[in-house]
This record gives structure tokens, C-alpha cells and sequence, in this order.
DNA sequence: CAGTATCCCTCAAGATACTG
DNA sequence: CAGTATCTTGAGGGATACTG
């Protein structure tokens, strides 16, 4: 038996994804990256996480194609983490996760962050799901179906 | 000091979604759930999971405010589960996990399951941040504040 | 069938010391 | 400063037996 089954094999791409960064510690690393993040130092103290943690998952988002290990754009001998273009499409995920907690995970008035459009300064929209019409699909009239 | 360092009350609203869901299990609840799932011994079924951490999940989805706990409608003695409003808030958040992962995380021609439209029968599209005029936001445009 | 209770084990996570 | 190595702990996960 393995301790934690596995999802690696799932059809389901939900369970996949969720297999490979649905840990504590992956998507925030992601998020920080996001941010323009980049050292190691920065990530470690941002999250506050042990060392020798942040080291593992910094292996494993470069091992899955999500980070790029990059020698330090300012001459010292170390190294940077930079999102490749599939860790840039984690931005949806980390913005539906965002945009959730905003809403749901906070009292009136207490502070938190928010995504703002940079040119405007003002907060994003919330993320939908919008049909080829351009009209917003809610869960139940999708469905879940297999193709090869 | 505790074991695993809580997220909770972090300001960052993705740290405490995280926090919350960002476990093995809970989202792949979630994902059945919104396929119309609910009755314990279907999950169970479906996810090939522990039946005593099943009942820890729904019980903390159901802390959550996520999932419901009601009457079987059959008239049999046992319960069901079935999403709350704030629960389908995270809709955007499967998706956002699905379209990744097949993206990603298949190989060409590896069958999995897509998304539809259940009117049109067809795959939905990719799910996008956009801007109040409609045009997609691109993680560079964007920044995080912090607001009250 | 729908759970709960118990036991066990593994691994994620943390602390700390160490190296270049 | 940027990591790696080692040790320890405890929570998460699994198997199974049990109850209504």
C-alpha cells in the first residue's frame, strides 16, 4: 500500500492538478512568484517556512515545469525562480482562490489584500466562467464528460 | 509552537482559502459534489478514500459553511450533503484546477474528462481574468494592495 | 448502508546545524 | 546569503472493527 494514494493517474484533471500543487505551501510560492518574487530568502521570509521545506518544493514546481531555476539576473553566484509560461497559467487558480477567500474567509472590515488592475488602480472583476456568447455558465448547466 | 503553522488568520485571502481547502480531499469533494453528488457511500466510492477522513472532510465542509447536511429526499434515515451558495462560489476554483491540469498534465491523446456546456454539448472555454472593458488581464497588469 | 471509533504508520513540516 | 543535511514531531491518511 502506498500511504497517499496517488492521483498522478486520475482521468480527472481536477484530481491531477490538485495532486501536484495542492500541498500547503505550493500555491503560495506561486502567488509570491506572481508577485515578482524571486530569491529564495524572499520566498522563506515571506512564508515564514522552514528552509529545508521551501527547498523541496522549489525542486519539485521546477521539476514540473512550473518554476525555472535561473543563475541570479545581478551577478552573484545564486540562483532565481522564475514562473515559465504553464506556472503563468497557475493565474487563474491563484485568482479564484483569492477571489474566493476575499469574499468568504474574512469579517466586515477586516483588512486583507485584493487584486487591483495596475492601470487603473482599481479591483479586479470576479473570475467566471463565461460561455463562447459571453454569457456567464453557472455549475449546473455543465457537465463532466470523458474524451480521449 | 504549533506543528503546522496555521494560515488562518493571514491577510492574504489565498493563504486562508489554502488553508482551508487546500488539503487532498476537500476539493475533490467539492468537484462531486458539483457533478451532483450526495450521498456519503457515493463519495466514498468515487474517491476510493478512508471513510473515517471522509467523514472528518464533510464535517469541516459542513463547518465551513460549504456543504449542508439535510435529509436524505429518498425518506430513508441517513443524510446528504449538498453545496451552499457559498460552496458553489467555488465553482471557479475546479475549474480553474481543471483547465490546468488538462492543460497540462496529460499526454497527447491521454483520455480525460473536459468540461461542456450542457446546452451546446460543447467544451467550455478557458476561464480568463478580465478587465471591466472585457479585455483579458495578464498577470503582469495586476497587483495585489491591501485595502481595509 | 451510513457512519463512528480505534489503531497504526508515513510523511509533511519544523528546528537546527552545517557548508560554500 | 543560499542552500543542504539531519533529527524530531505530529497531523493526515489508511485499514479495520464496530454501531444503529
Amino acid at each position: 500500500m502506498q500511504p497517499t494514494k496517488t492521483l498522478k493517474t486520475e482521468p480527472c484533471p481536477v484530481a491531477r492538478t490538485v495532486d501536484l500543487i495542492g500541498d500547503r505551501w505550493s500555491l503560495l510560492i506561486v502567488r509570491d512568484a506572481f508577485d515578482g518574487m524571486r530569491r529564495f530568502g524572499d520566498f522563506q521570509r515571506s512564508l515564514g517556512m522552514a528552509k529545508n521545506i521551501l527547498s523541496d518544493r522549489l525542486h519539485k514546481l521546477v521539476d514540473a515545469g512550473i518554476l525555472a531555476r535561473r543563475d541570479a539576473s545581478d551577478g552573484t553566484a545564486y540562483q532565481e525562480y522564475i514562473l515559465t509560461p504553464q506556472g503563468e497559467g497557475l493565474f487563474a487558480i491563484v485568482v479564484a482562490l483569492r477571489q474566493w477567500g476575499e469574499q468568504h474567509l474574512f469579517a466586515p472590515g477586516e483588512e486583507h489584500s485584493v487584486l487591483v488592475d495596475k492601470r487603473s488602480g482599481k479591483p479586479v472583476p470576479r473570475m467566471a466562467l463565461l460561455a463562447e456568447d459571453g454569457a456567464m455558465l453557472m455549475p449546473d448547466v455543465t457537465a463532466v464528460r470523458k474524451v480521449t
